[in-house]
DNA sequence: CTTTCTGCAAACGATTTGCAGCAGC
DNA sequence: GCTGCTGCAAATCGTTTGCAGAAAG
């Protein structure tokens, strides 16, 4: 993990009254690592998860995620899954395949979000909903299940 | 429920080798008369839904959804969700309140599903995935929570 | 009639939590 | 040192499943 990501996940912990303690600093750092977001088993199997405890796992992503540095990805499978929260990556939405499950990032496309922000505020002067953010997922087969 | 949409779940049951129950008519008709994907315990709270296990609440939406008649919807709450198929409504994306929790339909804009669709090309021809459908969510706060 | 459903209660499994000892600051 | 974190094991709770009787065709 590199300095800069680092420091921001001291500073994000301490923001939040929480220690940086190593365990949350290896979690962050397997999470950079993937191109996609991961399973709590897929962390704890990754090289650097091996140290970790699961239930101290889960704890900690409640905190990271609190904290601003993680977001939580549910999909139709039986886990929950964890990826860096958006402001430390790119922008992206994902591509969820139906065969084998596998999830991938993909980056998001500048015509798109600019329809749909045009649509979210046509929706907030029609029902009122205030839009924070959206998730697009795009569902099919992947190369591989093709 | 009206009479094409009973026919329609009977046909579709008998296309998988499924009778057509009296649940599985009341399941439907529940879905169908809801704004919104619906938990199980909804579903059992509902005036017609009171008659029913919840066992077989389970059992059997797992057989209308592989009839078709039926769609999973996962959320980040603790109840999966269900909703009547696509076919058998309009196209809508959800709106996720993360106030309160709630749900609720929204039609899909027509230009906004005209880039998706172009974007949803361009993604095919750069990583071979075979895009069978999507869902948009756009996530914030509904009226009443605003 | 035969096969499939249903309802009940018990089993499952991902996630959460209590507690005693260890580590951040 | 005090407070909060970790690991272990037990508890929780949405969902699934086994089984015996009821309903579809």
């Amino acid at each position: 993990m590199d300095d800069g990501l680092r420091s921001t996940v001291a500073s994000r912990l301490q923001a939040v009254n929480q220690r940086a303690t190593a365990s949350r600093q290896t979690i962050v750092s397997v999470l950079g690592q993937a191109s996609r977001p991961l399973t709590i088993p897929e962390i704890l199997e990754t090289p650097d998860g091996r140290s970790l405890a699961q239930s101290s796992v889960y704890r900690n992503l409640v905190v990271l995620e609190e904290a601003g540095l993680v977001r939580r990805v549910v999909t139709d499978d039986e886990f929950t899954r964890y990826e860096l929260a958006e402001d430390l990556t790119e922008h992206h939405h994902h591509l969820v395949c139906v065969r084998c499950g596998r999830i991938e990032d993909v980056p998001a496309d500048a015509h798109l979000e600019r329809s749909l922000a045009d649509a979210t505020e046509e929706i907030a002067r029609t029902t009122g909903f205030r839009t924070q953010h959206h998730r697009i997922d795009l569902v099919g087969l992947c190369r591989q299940c093709a």
